[in-house]
DNA sequence: ATCGGCCTTCCGACCGTTCGGTAGAGTGCG
DNA sequence: CGCACTCTACCGAACGGTCGGAAGGCCGAT
């Protein structure tokens, strides 16, 4: 037994990364920054990872993999349509809010950061297209409000993105501790309001909003 | 009169790396590269900036001061209020498109993207307190919906921005080419029609929006 | 019980490359 | 000449990554 008895130094690398990762993204990331925080000698880092960008996927994947796993089991559950959008989004809050780094990795993998480009991610992908689908059905059905879902819910991943990583710089006064239990309830109150606001609405307004606003002078 | 006989090597200069910020943030961001493109030598690079982060705060203030200028300029004009919305939501969205780089810049800044972190950017902040400030005026005088209207703003930045860089990512199929015209006008139509859902649904749905009513006495 | 090999984990030292940045000289123009 | 601009050449530092080996646990053979 060395320095390290309690087990999982892989598992407390990949912490480390990704709070380095989150913070400052690929390039700026230093892997002997890595190393200090884990304790631990860089060179033992490729041990564990062959290279800056197998840990970096790493990281990625364990992300991504339990939010969509999350996500995936809030959507099987057996509610009313616009319960369990509310349900959908309150998990999207948690998930966002509980892992602040990862969000921020996801944001910037998604405007390029690795540098092999941003890849789709198929499985990710699959999810959204479950959550439209969802919706989309229940427009159908009427029970919904004709609006473009994949829009909508391409929406609420930019607003509750937006509010976590950029809100405390954009608006520090807003949100105050943006991790803080009543930040959380505030964006979570406030999406859920919109989107319902959206889905409820009588009136169709897609293309007419002009009209309307015309109207109402 | 040597290589380049045109003038404005500075403003091609903070063109190029304009194009790279956005790409690859600062770290990833190679000076020589810039140099090559825009066929000059990366030493001239420093006859016009000190150094790389002047640079970049170069290219982040030009950025900002346009928008800014636009988005001011819009404000300022006489139009029904809720048809001000929506030119101001157009307009945002309107330099976004026309702008991806530097709304990518700016979204990575408010992730922590400089060496020296994120800074709150003050005029910024000062018009979108303004554009707050409209929108709750309107609503005390019950033209427009009690919603709370900075999460409102900042989610339409949110969802502007996330359609335009993270969207091709999420969802390739949707929008095809974000910045045709046809696009552009569908990210237009979803969020001015969201906004306006908000800002006239008659019933009142949010006890956040309640609060905000009671902390605006 | 203990020796010797083996595996995992980790380390100190080092390497090649590339980065941001500097020095100083050259060039053409007013 | 002075000035604005660009060049070639170079620098120290820091980066990601490699190498050979040390420290200890494990286990089977003796």
């Amino acid at each position: 037994m060395t320095a390290n008895g309690e087990r999982g130094t892989r598992e407390r690398i990949l912490e480390v990364a990704e709070d380095f990762l989150g913070e400052r993204g690929y390039d700026g990331t230093r892997l002997h920054l890595i190393a200090e925080r884990v304790g631990i000698q860089k060179a033992s880092l490729f041990h564990y990872f062959p290279s800056k960008e197998d840990l970096y996927h790493a990281v990625l994947d364990e992300g991504f993999g339990e939010t969509q796993q999350m996500l995936t089991q809030v959507l099987a559950m057996q509610a009313e349509p616009l319960a369990k959008v509310r349900l959908l989004i309150e998990a999207y809050v948690d998930v966002v809010a509980a892992h602040p780094q990862r969000t921020k990795i996801f944001l910037r993998q998604s405007l390029g950061d690795a540098p092999d480009g941003a890849l789709p991610n198929a499985s990710s992908q699959r999810l959204l297209e479950a959550v439209v689908t969802f919706i989309g059905e229940e427009q159908h059905a009427d029970v919904f409000a004709p609006i473009d879902p994949l829009a909508l819910v391409m929406g609420v991943m930019g607003m509750v993105a937006f509010f976590f990583t950029s809100g405390p710089v954009v608006a520090p006064a807003w949100l105050g501790d943006p991790w803080s239990a009543r930040a959380i309830e505030r964006v979570k109150r406030h999406v859920v309001d919109v989107v319902e606001r959206c889905l409820t609405s009588g009136e169709q307004r897609s293309s007419g909003a002009i009209k309307l606003a015309q109207a109402r002078g």
